[in-house]
DNA sequence: CTGTATCCGGATCGATACTG
DNA sequence: CAGTATCGATCCGGATACAG
């Protein structure tokens, strides 16, 4: 981006952050994306010759680091100490997101493969069984598709198909739903009783359930309007 | 600017937010500015047609209204209170800015009058004196050029061109200077001992000048490097 | 003088195809 | 998997023109 000429800290800060997808970037590094696929999924519809010059733009400003992994030779993008401390920035932005313009989201702009790769990166580890659970989460509404979590230790993972392990808990729901309940703009339980969001399984899991997520970053925000 | 097609509160914010100019715009209207003008002035080298656009987009979004000033006719750009609520994010854009990046500035990036500008919405009201002080600043370095506060209630001005008035207190200074005590990077009174700021005039004057002004609303911040 | 609209060359974006 | 290369569409910047 060509400078603003200017000295003021917002117009360089914003030389580096306010432009096209780089927001959206940060934002996924923060969230513990280091391989270039995982950007791709979690930034999803971004070309990949603009996520190369993205990330080639924050390493050239020391917002992050460009490592080859050590065995698979892939390169690995680590967000320096500046780029961690963007996350008070993003945070902000995302906080004003969920407060002011986060109403009007279209039925088709609620991905659910977004949504899963959402959860996976939110789980409560501490709150999972011990062994392995596979849950199936069937989309239906402007969206569908089916979508596996794997929750197991010490990574859990979100798969786009079918991983071919037995599935312990089935949710199937509207991905306006389970975006909604995601956001913190409605209750699971509440759901669960209307039937919006059903989930199959034995009891024990279908009650823990809700236990084994943070749901979004942004869940807490209130929101005004 | 084209939706991004995602749920995430970061990305919506970032629709309205992350596009060239529209975090100084903000900034520029969170500091005190309404009229295009002063915009203008506020934001330098922002294209006019830009700068219209951009007005609208904000207005389309929740973030401005725009009103008829009652007796000049001339539009006037208030925040909503969604704008307003954008202060934060602007802040924290500009702590960060402060923080890892203000210290690559170039000699030819810091504007004095931009700076004069910043100046005069940074007035300290209270410690002014009752009459009228005209301050005059004479900028040497890269960037050169005379310019002038008009320190007054109710509203303090800034001028780029000679008001014409008696001037009570000089400025001479390189306009890195300046900027270094603007910014929090340097003490007004150790430069003046060095003679890298120059004020002269009455000596009570003198003496508050420092006091007249709040200096950048980034100076507090820490840096970093 | 203030605010807006239009036009145009160049930069940037988005989509697709290609490479090691 | 992790990029490059290419190319048409769109956006930006600067200039100019225009209306109140």
């Amino acid at each position: 981006m060509k400078s603003y000429g200017q000295f003021c800290p917002v117009a360089k800060a914003s030389e580096i952050l306010a432009e096209r997808w780089t927001p959206l970037i940060v934002r996924e590094l923060l969230m513990g994306s280091r391989k270039f696929s995982e950007l791709e999924i979690g930034v999803p519809n971004i070309p990949r010759s603009l996520l190369t010059q993205r990330l080639r733009a924050l390493e050239s400003v020391g917002v992050l680091e460009r490592k080859a992994d050590g065995n698979s030779k892939r390169a690995e993008y680590h967000l320096t100490a500046a780029g961690m401390d963007l996350n008070q920035v993003i945070r902000g932005l995302g906080e004003w997101g969920q407060k002011w313009v986060n109403h009007d989201i279209g039925q088709d702009e609620v991905d659910p493969a977004l949504l899963v790769w959402d959860m996976h990166r939110r789980v409560e580890m501490d709150l999972l069984p011990p062994d392995r659970v596979v849950v199936q989460m069937t989309f239906s509404g402007a969206r569908t598709g089916d979508y596996w979590l794997i929750l197991e230790h010490p990574e859990p993972s979100a798969c786009m198909q079918d991983p071919g392990f037995d599935v312990d808990v089935f949710v199937v729901a509207d991905t306006v739903a389970i975006h909604k309940v995601w956001m913190g703009m409605a209750s699971l339980d509440e759901y669960v009783e209307e039937g919006r969001i059903e989930l199959f399984g034995p009891t024990s899991y279908v009650n823990a359930f809700p236990t084994w997520f943070k749901f979004s970053v942004f869940a807490g925000v209130e929101m005004n309007h």
